[in-house]
Formats: C-alpha cells, structure tokens, sequence
DNA sequence: GTCTATATTTGGATAGAC
DNA sequence: GTCTATCCAAATATAGAC
C-alpha cells in the first residue's frame, strides 16, 4: 500500500465512525475494523484518540453558495444554495456531529468553532452579495440569516433521524421561509 | 432523608451531566458525585445507566406558545412564543443532548422522536389558531413553521458553545425570520 | 508500515455490611 | 436506603516481531 493511503483508509473509516456514534461514543477498534486494518496502525499515525478525531474534522466542507448566474431567478437561487450547503454537511457527519457535539475536547471546540464561523462569515459574504445584485432587501442582516440558515441545516441533521420528511422537502420548506423573509 | 429525595437528587445530577456530555459521554460515577451519593444508590433505583437515562429524560417540557390574551400584537406574540420554547429547552438541556445523540440507544431514540413529534404538533396547532385569529397569512403551513421553529431552537442550543450571540439576540433575529415569512 | 499480542485504565455493574 | 469495597468487561494504549 503506498503514499499514505491506509492513513487516508483510517482517516475516512474514522469521520464515519465520528458522524455516527460521537467522540465519546466512537470506538477505536472500530474503525480500525472499518478501515481494513489494526489499530496498532492508527495509534502510530495518530497517537490517540483524540488526535485522530482532530485530525478527521480539521477540515471541514466549506459552503460556497450563490455561485451561479446572475439571470437564475431569487427562488431558485436560495434553494440551490441551501441544497448545496445542506448536501455539503451530509456528506460530512461528523462535521455536524463535531458541531453538535456536547464536550468536544480541546482542540476540537476550537475547530467546530472556526469552522462555525467561517461557513458563517461565507454565507453572509453571499447573501450580501445576493443584496447587492437586488435579490433581497436592503435591510435584511447577512449576518442573521446566514446564522440562520446554517443552524437550521446543522439542527436539521442532528434530529433528522426523528422527524419524518425528506432533506429535499426540508430544504424546500426553509428555502420558502428564508425568501419570503428576505426578498422583496 | 425521606420520600425519595435522593432519588430525585439523582434525576437532578443525571439530567446535568447527560445534558453537559451526552449519553456516552456521562458518567455514572460523576453523576453521583453531583448528586453526592454513591453509584449503588443509582443501580439500586435505576437498574442501569441506560435505565437512569430513560427515566431523566422520560418527561420533556412542553411547549405552549401562544397561549396570550387576543390583543397581543403579532411580532412580540411571536417573540415571546419562541422564548418561550427556547428558555423552556434551556433549562432541559438533556433533552436537547437526547434529541441531538447521534446514537440514542433504543429507548432513548423512542422518546426522542415522541418528544419532536409531540412538541412540533403542539407548535403547530398554535400557529393554527394564531391564523384562526388573523395573525398569519393563510397560505403558511403550520407543521412547516412548528418543525422549521423547533429545529432552529434545538439546532442554536446545540451549537450555542460556538457562537458569539446571545439567546435573546438570537430569538430576535429569529422571530423576525418567521414573522416576515408568516405575517402579511 | 503493518501485524499479533498484551498491558493499562476506565467505567459500568455487583456483593454484602449496616 | 445507603454505604464501602470489589469485580469484570470494555476500551484506550503500548511492546515488540516482521
């Protein structure tokens, strides 16, 4: 096996492992099994536990929404851009895990965190991009629906597993409240 | 000590730490601790972790918004709704921790979902009657408005650690959200 | 780098006195 | 009902061969 792929084999085991069960609920002999190898291995990549689950949620998706054309119509646009910022997190669980997550250790909090804050300060940068090219009002707070936006899609996948709807209905029914909020 | 007053201290520390760590991440002997008892005294009540588990967070809050004299004004009906469910899950704060577990353990993950389902529908029949009463547009769904509530309540208390906002700012900044979408 | 064993620690659970 | 002491399984971590 070469250039590091059963570090990479350990890394993706363990952002399963993450998103499923939690730090404290994942276990390491797990995603050694998951990943087709020992866990000898992984101490000797990682060193710990905890150094692995830093390493696993270091870098986070990043959200790059309202990238399209300038003609595509207000709705569209929001409900794409959520789509993407919703999809985005739900191919990383143990993003949301990490976010959501009660007692993240050390360096973890500082990860969710600026992770936090950065999908943030993105979102807003694209509402106010959205402002500027007239497809919502002018006093409506990037900021505020950006925080909005994000912690609705974080609390939608930390529930999801009890409520019974689609994502694409979800997305549909808070894309609807979002533009009817902030369009004109 | 008389009528099941340790008991009750127990319920009490369970409720914080489950809150404060999350199932997998609690521990009875910490739990004892905070209640200043012995583990035992938890086995002999509860049988097991899980079954302490089960029984602090067996009884949910329940949300009764809107329950305000017919005068009171749309925006601050809404406002004070939302707090109400917001302060109501602050002070349960397992109940957020149970319905965000990545892993509720079979019980749990029962209550979990009854508890969502209980309180969405309780929101719901209150938007309901607020557009009985006039307050809201016809054309808003009340399920739609209950789940995307609760999920952003659940969600900002979830991840309330990271961010840099106050639960009153944040309900503001929510209640407006909602109130631009739903009122006329 | 990767494995098989083994050590160590933690934490859920029980025994038994009072 | 409440305690102290203890057990035991599970889970993190290490030793050492290949």
């Amino acid at each position: 096996m070469r250039h590091g792929e059963s570090r990479q084999a350990v890394l993706n085991a363990a952002r399963a492992e993450f998103g499923e069960h939690g730090y404290a609920g994942a276990r390491v002999s797990r995603i050694a099994a998951r990943a087709g190898l020992n866990k000898q291995l992984i101490y000797y990549y990682f060193g710990s536990k905890s150094g692995l689950y830093a390493a696993a949620t270091s870098h986070g998706p990043t959200a790059e929404p309202l990238a399209q054309g300038p003609r595509t119509p207000a709705p569209e646009l929001v409900r794409t851009s959520l789509t993407r910022i919703l999809t985005s997190l739900a191919e990383r669980p143990e993003i949301v895990t990490l976010a959501v997550d009660p007692r993240p250790s050390g360096d973890a909090a500082i990860q969710a965190r600026a992770w936090i804050a950065h999908a943030t300060g993105e979102i807003a940068a694209a509402v106010s991009r959205g402002q500027g090219m007239g497809y919502f009002r002018d006093d409506v707070d990037p900021e505020s629906i950006a925080r909005q936006a994000l912690v609705s899609c974080l609390g939608f996948l930390a529930v999801r597993r009890h409520l019974d709807i689609s994502a694409d209905a979800w997305v549909r029914e808070l894309a609807d409240t979002l533009l009817r909020a902030t369009a004109w």
